[in-house]
DNA sequence: ACTCGGCTCTTAGATTGCTT
DNA sequence: AAGCAATCTAAGAGCCGAGT
């Protein structure tokens, strides 16, 4: 899915062509998840377009699902753009979306589709706008900057016995989001908005924040950003195989002041 | 002929988890 | 502790053709 073209009909955003489930048998490097497509045991080496780890799970076994790529110069003809743990074979499962990158573009798709209403309407978007010595992923109508973040280290879903997981590292650099976020106030005028969308590929009922180190710390620039006018909100995205729907979104910016 | 524009193709850089 | 892996993007190189 990285090139293909996404459409919106009424409040869905549509995937090109529906994507395939299959099982992951092993994610033997930070790129790579083969998975047994066709059920018949057959190893294929997919895609792994997530930067960073996927909480703390051992992927070994789950379910997922796949876009097929249409780029013929790609070693790989499948990207994994989610993965369920609810047990393997379920009905209907609920699925976590891991593609990162694609994000942007379903937020691309609800900006000018209005889909997040309560945030924004948009009548033109800009992609990949500066703002100080910033490049920010959107620019509404002139005066509202958007801001997409995907967390993925830190999943808030409750987990079966079936799957296993690996003991979470120290928690490396919510540090580049913070310096983000405070760039971004600093670099507003009086007559501009900027946006922090804190997305979910899942339902994730509310975002929470882990404590870390120095938490104190990242309270405080959070809340001077806030204080410089840069709100915060939730938005939280259902994927199926079809595609993609804003599920709720909501203003989270009270709860970042100080 | 020479230059400039536009197009295409190539390449370098960024992106880290997992296994041995 | 070190090495491996694929994709996307941006920037640069190279090329061709047209216009002066």
């Amino acid at each position: 899915m990285s090139t293909a073209a996404l459409t919106t009909q009424g409040d869905t955003i549509v995937f090109p062509e529906p994507l395939i489930r299959a099982r992951i048998v092993r994610r033997p490097n930070r790129f790579i998840i083969d998975a047994d497509v066709d059920g018949t045991g057959n190893e294929t080496a997919c895609h792994c377009p997530t930067t960073g780890r996927i909480g703390n799970l051992v992927l070994d076994g789950l379910d997922c699902l796949l876009s097929r790529s249409r780029n013929p110069a790609r070693k790989t003809p499948y990207t994994v753009e989610a993965v369920s743990v609810d047990a393997p074979g379920t009905g209907r499962p609920a699925w976590i979306g891991i593609n990162q990158s694609a994000v942007n573009r379903y937020v691309e798709q609800a900006l000018v589709h209005h889909l997040l209403p309560k945030i924004v309407t948009a009548h033109t978007v800009l992609r990949e706008q500066p703002l100080g010595s910033s490049r920010l992923d959107f620019l509404v109508d002139d005066d509202t900057y958007v801001e997409v973040k995907t967390p993925l280290d830190n999943l808030q879903v409750a987990l079966g016995d079936h799957v296993r997981t690996r003991p979470s590292p120290p928690l490396a650099s919510t540090d580049r989001l913070v310096k983000h976020i405070g760039e971004l106030g600093r670099g507003l005028k009086a007559h501009q908005r900027a946006v922090l969308l804190v997305c979910f590929l899942y339902d994730n009922p509310g975002f929470q924040v882990r404590p870390s180190s120095h938490h104190d710390e990242v309270r405080a620039s959070v809340a001077q950003a806030v204080q410089d006018g840069v709100e915060i909100w939730q938005v939280n995205f259902r994927l199926d195989t079809t595609g993609v729907r804003v599920a709720r979104h909501r203003d989270l910016t009270g709860r970042f002041r100080s």
